[in-house]
DNA sequence: GCATTTCATTGCGTATGCATTAAATGATGC
DNA sequence: GCATCATTTAATGCATACGCAATGAAATGC
């Protein structure tokens, strides 16, 4: 994120995102609590401002707030896992599913091609960081066509809650490389505005990686990410 | 809500709560303005607590902050109930399913039965409120049947941003004597285990549901809720 | 008149300090 | 030793104060 921008920022704004990162690099370790004096000390400015930003990342799942015991950086169970993806699976549907009714021009989907175009580069150089960068494009890119922004911001809130384990997991499992056949088919139907295959499509697409992943997690016995 | 509980409660969760009781009844309108130092004089506390509940209520999407030129209530056009209702559509069928799936024992459905039954007395008296009420605990029993808790709050969360609208259109709309037939036929798929049955059932009748309320709000004209 | 600048107002963002209350520690009785 | 109660500690919840910055009004120039 810019700095030159963050310069012009409110402290509270400031909090949130760099708490953001903090998480997400797992610099504030998930389990773990914390004060919000401390969380303050760290970011330099007074409670207010941090007591704001936690207030809202708890609202977005990331964080619990448990008064006089610590702040705790929510942790994932595989369960949490499974409920997360679930949701995806669904409200993404939803989106492909509205994305092909919407009839968009092919010039509005270039976005989505280039991602998939970018997953198949990634994955011909086994550049995993690439890969889950362009994933992540395609699925934004999928839900902002769907048009609903409420489904919009919960996919983002899960993504959110899953980021960090995604980053582990993404190392553990074999190269995605069936998985940009299904991204095709899916743009493919929407192009041709074909609601209800890109619906399934996706659907499937997505209930297979939630079915992979969750196995890993079995696998590794993996408890809490 | 129970007003002794309240007194043991901190300012910040009053705030919360009877912000939302004023929204939900119209006294804070839709689509209306006020300033924190209004709004922490009426629930006469100091500004603090109440920056807190409003930044909460915004990430429920019930309020709008928009700095110095107040704090909004959001009022819900068309096009957001429509929004709305697909993710509703979505979530509830999802949680259906694995209501479903998970066997419940019949006692485990007996909320879901008895909400049921009063919605059947309830249009027998054409108590309009008595079956909003029932409804409500139906749709709120069969998500937490479901078992995801994400797909729980975010139905609350959804729910909660048409609660107003929803009791303008019940006034409006004919008696849903029909749709008790659908409860009935999810509650037992679900209690038979058939969760394609369920999920089916409830989709078809929550899109039913949908058609019905925009063609309402089409039909008189009503834009902002 | 209309546009532009200046100025006053005031709502918000943040820091700070105090009151509250939950947890931890120690003291007391059994 | 162990349980119970008093005491201490310290983190939170909230009120308050203050400065900044945005907004609208007034004043000036064109």
């Amino acid at each position: 994120m810019n700095k030159v921008l963050r310069k012009q920022m409110s402290s509270s704004q400031r909090a949130l995102l760099e708490l953001r990162e903090k998480i997400f690099a797992g610099e504030l370790a998930p389990g773990s609590d914390h004060l919000e004096s401390e969380l303050a000390e760290q970011l330099s400015m007074s409670r207010t401002p941090v007591r704001e930003a936690v207030l809202m990342l708890e609202g977005q799942g990331l964080l619990e707030l448990r008064p006089r015991k610590g702040i705790r950086v929510v942790p994932l169970s595989p369960e949490d896992m499974e409920e997360i993806y679930d949701v995806l699976t669904e409200l993404e549907s939803l989106a492909a599913e509205c994305a092909a009714r919407a009839s968009h021009k092919e010039e509005d989907l270039r976005f989505l091609s280039t991602a998939i175009d970018d997953m198949d580069v990634a994955i011909a150089n086994s550049d995993l960081d690439a890969w889950a960068d362009a994933d992540d494009r395609f699925h934004t890119e999928l839900v902002r066509l769907g048009g609903n922004s409420r489904v919009n911001s919960i996919v983002h809130m899960m993504s959110d809650q899953v980021r960090r384990a995604r980053m582990t997991t993404l190392f553990m499992r074999p190269l995605p490389t069936k998985s940009n056949e299904d991204h095709r088919k899916v743009y493919e139907a929407i192009k041709d505005g074909e609601s209800q295959v890109a619906r399934d499509t996706h659907r499937e697409h997505r209930l297979h990686a939630k079915r992979i992943i969750v196995e890993l997690l079995k696998k590794h016995r993996l408890r809490f990410l």
